[in-house]
DNA sequence: GCGTGGTTCAATCGATCGTTTAAAATGCTT
DNA sequence: AAGCATTTTAAACGATCGATTGAACCACGC
């Protein structure tokens, strides 16, 4: 029932979708979502809790990134390797395949913050920030801690954009249909892009230190 | 009447405004819209495009920008001034001051798609980005079409994405509430981030070129 | 077999939704 | 001032919303 209610809420949003709907895909009574959770929002918080969960389990294990001792033993190549993985989970969390109500459930909180928008940025958003944080500034010692979090927006900004445009990027790309390889593809720009922003970043803030001086 | 429409579409999303609370923000009789314009769809398609043309035509005045010739014809630091403005420009269209609804609006058709969107994409993303394009394909003349298309996603995605990001960026950044200069402080740091970005998709695409030949 | 606690069900509640109706109010021409 | 078209209004319509009810159902200990 939590798992209709998921791709419901995801795919219609949480005032765009009636309990019924929700009962009839789950094939249950209307009034079962009552007698377990209490009311509708209440449905939606638990569907959306559950699904975090079980998304949190699966990013532990694929995620897994070096200590910050072994992070410094790392060769640039290795870093900047580490950097693009990292990009691609992003990417694949939020756009898939599979093709799974993460994601669209986080761009809606964006529009409509609920109770579940705190816990998923806490639970989800801080963990990558920190780990994006940690690999960036291998690459940028130079960089103070709110140039960093920018930074780390800077590439966490483009991943999420094109999870949003995901409607009309065929129309800005002037194509029929996305191409199969089009994680790929924007995980390898994204990347690279990233990697000359840190660097002119890295540079500025080295000019800026050099100049205080 | 379609003013008050915009503000609640922006601010309940579509599904989330009745008629009811536009007549009454707008101080007329709930038949008042029906008689007018046929439906809630309707009202809603009418307050978006009288909303957006209104920004057309100020976006329009503000966005001024040299013709290609002329582009052809200044320096390297006009053209990343130029770049800058542009940054600004959308950061302001987006985020205000004053707080528009056309931000909230575009947001929300990206998570559920009206007959309006294609409208929006093409009298205000489009332009927008051909603008982009003229100014990135002078700082990096070696990029093809797809990837000069990419580096402009790369920039209005930081700009959107901080955007979206509006409800949790206090959270994020740990602070208590963005400063006054958090619009100047962010185009600033986009467009230094983009010109390392641009520079090395220039770099990798000249590269390419050179390994072909 | 029978009662008991937990669960599901069809049926229904009042509230509110978008929409419609017909009468009242308004503006404009003559 | 009268006549007519346009606009606004209060009231109501059927549909559907989230939520509730009480009976039916099921598994289990005795």
């Amino acid at each position: 029932m939590l798992e209709a209610a998921s791709e419901l809420f995801a795919e219609r949003g949480f005032a765009g979708t009636t309990i019924r709907e929700i009962a009839q895909r789950a094939k249950v009574n209307v009034a079962t979502g009552h007698y377990h959770f209490g009311s509708k929002l209440e449905i939606y918080l638990e569907a959306v809790s559950a699904q975090f969960a079980a998304l949190d389990a699966r990013l532990a294990v694929e995620g897994a990134q070096p200590s910050p001792e072994d992070l410094e033993r790392l060769s640039r190549a290795a870093i900047e390797s580490l950097l693009e993985r990292q990009i691609r989970t992003m990417l694949e969390f939020l756009i898939g395949p599979p093709p799974a109500p993460h994601g669209a459930i986080m761009q809606r909180e964006m529009c409509d913050p609920s109770e579940a928008l705190p816990m998923m940025v806490r639970e989800l958003v801080l963990p990558q920030k920190r780990k994006l944080r940690a690999i960036v500034s291998r690459l940028a010692p130079s960089l103070g801690s709110r140039e960093l979090d920018r930074c780390c927006f800077s590439m966490v900004g483009q991943v999420f954009f094109f999870r949003q445009m995901l409607p009309i990027l065929p129309l800005l790309f002037d194509l029929p249909a996305l191409p199969a390889s089009f994680v790929a593809d924007t995980a390898d720009h994204i990347t690279a892009f990233a990697l000359g922003g840190i660097a002119a970043a890295e540079r500025r803030a080295a000019a800026r230190r050099r100049a205080r001086a």
